[in-house]
DNA sequence: CGAATTTTTGACTTCCATCAAGTGTAGTGG
DNA sequence: CCACTACACTTGATGGAAGTCAAAAATTCG
């Protein structure tokens, strides 16, 4: 036997499908244990959302839950007359969903192809109820986002246009490389007009701001999506930060 | 069986000081068993803050929490250069603190006189770690603070002054006066320099706001700090929701 | 009352939004 | 392969909402 005695008991009741999911590093069925896994994979299905397709709807009623295993979702906002504010981003393995509401007052939009583990409501709910670690992990990932939320007001209340492009791309380059200190590069997730709406500034702005930026040298453009950051700290230091 | 709580029972148990206390009352206290009331009682504090007075300052290490139990606190974020902004408003009896943190990302300021009930970070983690309801409660109103957040990331990135001021009037109209649709008056928690420092403007800016919705019946300024808003709806109107 | 602080008002400036072309870039079909 | 369209992005010219600077008015407080 490869595996340690103790575990291959209880890794041969792990349903197959999860075995390599990222959600069970980082995401909230880490802290399941394998009945638990398999009871709540029963109900799961994954599913491929394409760019620019709705999750869930603002003021939708929400009867199901689920993980990003791949890609990007945006969380938004919109008012009556159109304006829109993205909210967050979720990454994978985020947990997604706002529990213990019926109703949807976001609307979760995948921004890349992603690809989501989707749970009926009820099924989360009761293992909520009977496994505290659990309620504990998602209690945990909730402030994690209440602290994000909170570092972007401040971007939003009051940074400059320039600041808050530069904080954006620090935002990506930390969550999609987040390794290298020296030159990590990446794809832009959103397209400017998302960025627009997730700076609470206009399209032609933030595009005027990416050419002063790539003006001077805190990044280099290659593709309009793909860019480069050589110095993450110049790019830190642009966006305001200490 | 005989061991089974039972209110009645228990009630007896309760310390003196929580019997007539706000936090058994929509606040964290609420869930807590008498015996688990008794011990967090053992080790925490009464305390009452003058407004303007600091609670916790950012980056400093955290090692007490506490509930509200009369006043408003303003929690906040500062940038190296000066530049502040307000992330969130606490009301008695919401709970303050960041559990699972040692460090504070944020400054906690009493806006007006305030009175808490401190405790020690570790009395209240132990009392987490043996009682999932305490944690479900906790996670409850991390929820709502991350709704609240997001809904004035919203307000942040793409009101107008003057939406962003009726929107404030509201928020503080809803809290203080949770009352009566038609006809509310209430005291302003925050000098004009505060509300600037929520609302991402220039204290110009809200004061030349403030006279424009005076002007246009919108709310009754008293007292410069003393409001009254004649029509709750017009006022929401002016918030540009819905 | 008079000093200190907060708030309001006024004049001017600036940054970002708006409006309007222009320049890629990708996808389609002949 | 090249038109052709559609879309995303960039660049330019102009205007307006909010910021800045300055001073007056109101309010608080010793």
């Amino acid at each position: 036997m490869s595996n340690k005695p103790h575990l291959s008991v209880e890794e041969g009741q792990i349903p197959q499908i999860c075995k390599a999911c990222e959600a069970r590093h980082g995401g909230i069925c880490g802290v399941l244990s394998p009945e638990q896994l398999a009871q709540l994979n029963k109900h799961s299905s994954r599913r491929t959302i394409d760019g620019g397709a709705e999750v869930i709807g603002q003021g939708e009623s929400v009867d199901a839950y689920s993980n990003i295993l791949r890609g990007v979702v945006k969380l938004s906002k919109m008012m009556a007359d159109g304006r829109q504010q993205i909210v967050g981003l979720q990454f994978a393995p985020d947990f997604m969903g706002r529990p213990f509401s019926r109703e949807s007052a976001l609307t979760a939009e995948a921004a890349t192809e992603t690809e989501i583990c989707a749970f009926p409501r009820a099924a989360l709910e009761r293992l909520i109820a009977q496994s505290p670690e659990l309620e504990h992990k998602l209690y945990d990932q909730s402030l994690k986002e209440l602290d994000e939320a909170r570092d972007w007001m401040l971007t939003l209340g009051r940074k400059t246009a320039q600041e808050k492009v530069a904080s954006f791309l620090h935002l990506i380059a930390t969550h999609i490389d987040p390794l290298a200190e020296d030159g990590c590069t990446f794809d832009l997730p959103l397209s400017r007009a998302d960025i627009a709406d997730f700076l609470g500034l206009t399209i032609e702005t933030v595009s005027r701001q990416m050419t002063k930026l790539r003006n001077e040298k805190i990044v280099i453009i290659e593709n309009n999506r793909h860019v480069r950051v050589p110095d993450i700290e110049r790019l830190n230091a642009a966006a305001g930060n200490d």
